[in-house]
Parts: structure tokens; sequence; C-alpha cells
DNA sequence: GCCAACGTTGGC
DNA sequence: GCCAACGTTGGC
């Protein structure tokens, strides 16, 4: 089972958002190694949700993927602040998953200690001006996340 | 295929 | 608001 880092901006979807709902449609992404990342998803492959551009951006708390790679349909919508042009109905270019709620960390795992985190030096959402919005994480990294949040 | 211009991300 | 990073686009 693999274990991801998956980024909102909380003033879009939070993870107070994710645990009302119960489930979410992970929508939007316009990015092609975030999108191919998707496509690895796995069914109860678990994500880390991070919240971006906010104070103070860090992990807040686990999803659990409920459904694998689909047409994201936002992009065929022209009113959708996502809606792509060049994604046809008869050749979609973007899509989503589906996450179901796991849990909210009791405390919020700031970017700044994730940074002082020896062992994380090399997490990618640490690496400045990186705006990949969906990573992948090693055993190891995931493993002293875990350890962290508790 | 190169590369400059441009747009977006996201921490600060 | 600033700015670094970096993905995308388009002319050639």
């Amino acid at each position: 089972m693999a274990y991801w880092l998956m980024k909102s901006e909380p003033s879009a979807y939070s993870i107070d958002d994710l645990k009302r709902e119960g489930q979410t449609h992970w929508d939007g992404i316009r990015n092609y190694q975030a999108r191919n990342y998707m496509r690895e998803m796995q069914l109860g492959d678990e994500a880390f949700f991070y919240h971006s551009n906010c104070s103070p951006p860090g992990i807040v708390g686990m999803m659990k993927v409920i459904k694998t790679v689909y047409t994201d349909h936002t992009a065929f919508d022209p009113k959708d602040i996502h809606f792509d042009p060049k994604s046809k109905q008869d050749q979609p270019r973007w899509e989503m998953v589906d996450l179901a709620y796991g849990a909210t960390f009791p405390n919020i795992l700031s970017l700044s200690a994730l940074r002082a985190e020896p062992s994380l030096e090399t997490l990618v959402i640490l690496r400045k001006g990186n705006r990949l919005s969906i990573t992948p994480l090693s055993e190891g990294e995931w493993q002293v996340i875990l350890k962290l949040a508790s």
C-alpha cells in the first residue's frame, strides 16, 4: 500500500470540508505529473492532506483512496474555474480520484516542523518552488510523518 | 528541438 | 506584495 501527499488551499477545500462531506472528488488537477501520480493510486492507499498557501502551511490529516482514477468532468465545463478547452469528451486530458476522510491530526504538522526533521529533507513539498500538488512518499517519509503527527 | 516569454504556485 | 521555481506555450 502506498502513501501520498496531496495539497489543497484550505480556502478552496479544507480538511474540515472533507470531514463534513465524508468523501470528495479530487478534481481540478491540471498538472501532468500530478495526474500521472493519481493514475498510480490504488484502492486503500492513504494520503496526507496538506494545507497550502495559508498560515501556517502543513499537514493536517489523512485520507483514503476509495475510487481509482477516472475522468475529471470539470474540465469540460466552461463555467468551471478549472475548465480546459483542450480536454475533449472523446479524449479527456484530466482525471481525478475519490478520497474519504480519515483523520484530523490533533496538531497541525507545520511546514516548519517538517523542515526541522532531517530525515525528511528530500520530501518533495519541502523543495522550494515545487509546484507539484500530489507527490508519492517513500516508506521512510510516511513513517516519520506518522510518528511526528501522533 | 531550442529557448524566451509568460503564467502559476506558494512560502514568506 | 515579492519573488524564486518551474511548467507551459509558441515562434523559429
